[in-house]
DNA sequence: CAATTTCCTTACCAATCGGTAAGTCATTTA
DNA sequence: TAAATGACTTACCGATTGGTAAGGAAATTG
């Protein structure tokens, strides 16, 4: 039974990172979930920051595999942009744990000089910027210019995703149901015209 | 000296809350900033969740403050959108410390109940949803898509300025510092184009 | 001048943190 | 069958957490 308790000892530690940060989870707290003690996790992760380590490597590695899928399908540079952003907004809302990491992980930064997460994903923001860059526009893109566009379109799809609970709280659950369902096609809305191709 | 204390204690506690997050911090590290102790501290706030509640409050209420000032200027309601999100932007860049805090506030949300501080801040989302949908388009904007409009150009924002380490180490300071400069300019083109006024 | 209040300290406290050590029990291997 | 390995447990550990109690020095107030 042994790797099954991993996976599941993975699965509650996602859990509870995304909900209360690195700092807010403890591994009692982690192995309280399935009934087992927190040297039961220590047994198989060493230790808090390990098992937090191989969280990030494994969000890293999911993201990338799932953006190079996606990739392969389309040609045209725009189409290519707009089907990679709709798959990451898909993505990260039905992985709103990774998604919640992942911002916290930003978030950490600061603090907790390397190591981070983040670096995982720099060759995605790279390929994401040569995208657009190849996309036709009157203006002639920098590479500053066309990371920001990125980051434009990236911070709307990982701010929608993180807020999901806040938005329940404030305007109801239909409201949010609502906005959940439409966003995908208010984002390649957003994506087109600032492309000027709607 | 009393007063000026507290206030010293309060931004002390700003700049660690944002760093490492409620359970990150510890009031020792606060106290120690100023060369205090914790129990000083205490003395002027009661309790950690207090002094955090207090943080919370002043955010919420200077940056609606903020907001109300850059309202009364402008009365076309696409430009007037313009003004208030580019002024946001110029805020939060400015004030890093505070978008920080409450977007670890969006986060925290899951697993800290009620009292979150963002609900200060409904009345201006509902504002700016408002001006989003007196602004003609050839759509009916539901209230839920004006929402997700608002949001797509919040999230640009906030997103933004909070990966400013991390894109820092990833791209260079030179990078960073060239899109923090672009950055007005790129989110009003986003605005406008959505809204075909380019 | 006496009393009180403000601001802060040292001295504690129980609870919790991540982690180590040692041992139990079941399964696998030689 | 004996030895070894894997998957846990209980029993600890020192450090740190937020918070309380009591008191001291200085300023404010009567």
């Amino acid at each position: 039974m042994g790797k099954n308790t991993r996976e599941q000892l993975l699965e509650s530690a996602r859990r509870c990172f995304a909900a209360k940060g690195f700092y807010g989870a403890s591994i009692a707290d982690i192995a309280d979930e399935l009934d087992l003690t927190k040297q039961a996790l220590l047994h198989h992760f060493g230790s808090k920051e390990k098992l937090y380590g191989e969280i990030l490597k494994g969000i890293a590695e999911s993201i990338i595999s799932d953006i190079i899928r996606t990739r392969a399908d389309v040609t045209d540079p725009l189409a290519q942009l707009e089907a990679l952003m709709t798959g990451i907004l898909k993505r990260q809302l039905a992985h709103s744990d990774e998604a919640q990491i992942l911002m916290r992980e930003l978030l950490d930064n600061r603090a907790r000089a390397e190591q981070a997460g983040n670096w995982y994903l720099k060759p995605f923001l790279d390929s994401l910027v040569s995208i657009v860059r190849t996309i036709p526009l009157e203006e002639d893109l920098t590479e500053a210019r066309a990371l920001a566009l990125v980051y434009q379109f990236l911070g709307s799809i990982n701010y929608f995703v993180v807020s999901e609970p806040t938005l329940t709280q404030m305007f109801g659950k239909e409201m949010h149901a609502a906005m959940r369902q439409d966003y995908p096609e208010q984002l390649r809305l957003l994506i087109r015209s600032r492309f000027h191709r709607v």
